[in-house]
DNA sequence: AACAGTGCTTCGAGACTCGAAGTAAGTGTG
DNA sequence: CACACTTACTTCGAGTCTCGAAGCACTGTT
């Protein structure tokens, strides 16, 4: 009852996720970053309106109080500062610093450089862009 | 200098990975499994000979302290046994018990129902598995 | 028999995650 | 307006995960 290309397809995908991941720990670490700050700041996009804290733990799927922690490692580590939505006080988003995005320039550049699909040709990432998005799409919740 | 359509690759990689992460974190709590539990029972093929610590340490991306910590976990729940690899002493498998084979069983099948992979097509199968593995391939160490 | 090397475990410290409880700010109802 | 209710976030405490250093058991070599 288990389709063995179905789980081709999700232990590879586990695979290369966490091979990427082996590989850019010790570059991140000699940056001053974990994996998990290194992801928190890929995903806040400096071209787009800052995230608040419940957005971004949406984004990386953990939830406020880890949120909190993490968004702490990098206001520590000057890359990030707190501030105030004001259409909604309540909330609390999170902007880069200038040193935020200059590290958070060179971290998706080491992530992007390190994954196995840094060897794929255009072509043959049209087409994965093209299959992965509409998995992505069809599962949105 | 970052090419979009990379990048938009390895995020979807990544997201994918996540939240088939979220989606079981629940069920799996519900057997008594963790994530990482999990994922050393899911690499443990009951149809090939058992793996020992180091090997299985390769396929999990940890190191070896960090593996002894997740087995002793599997043999607390009784759904693993250590054994001693007779051609070399020195080394100790990891043997599922029936328990574990049981539990293994639901295990993987919780994952890929769970999978956003799981509403696809075969022919998106067929076409994704050929893709990824490929680039799997070109990337083994 | 000594010795260096390998496979694994234990230990201790640090990082990560989460539920429960608390604070601040917005929303709705009378 | 006052009140209860909800939402966004933080703090706290406990548990899980991860890893380097140190130590034990076995192997192969000289």
């Amino acid at each position: 009852m288990t389709d063995p290309l179905l789980e081709s397809v999700v232990r590879a995908n586990h695979e290369l996720f966490m091979r990427t991941g082996d590989r850019v720990s010790r570059p991140l670490e000699e940056m001053g970053l974990t994996l998990a700050t290194a992801q928190a700041l890929w995903a806040i996009d400096p071209d787009r309106p800052p995230p608040s804290m419940k957005v971004l733990a949406g984004r990386l799927y953990c939830n406020a109080p880890n949120l909190s922690f993490v968004v702490n490692q990098l206001v520590d580590r000057g890359l990030v500062e707190r501030g105030t939505d004001p259409a909604d006080r309540r909330a609390r988003v999170a902007v880069l610093t200038g040193r935020g995005r200059e590290m958070r320039e060179r971290v998706v550049d080491l992530l992007l450089r390190q994954s196995p699909f840094a060897e794929c040709g255009a072509e043959e990432l049209r087409h994965l862009t093209e299959l992965l998005e509409r998995v992505l799409d069809r599962s949105a919740d």
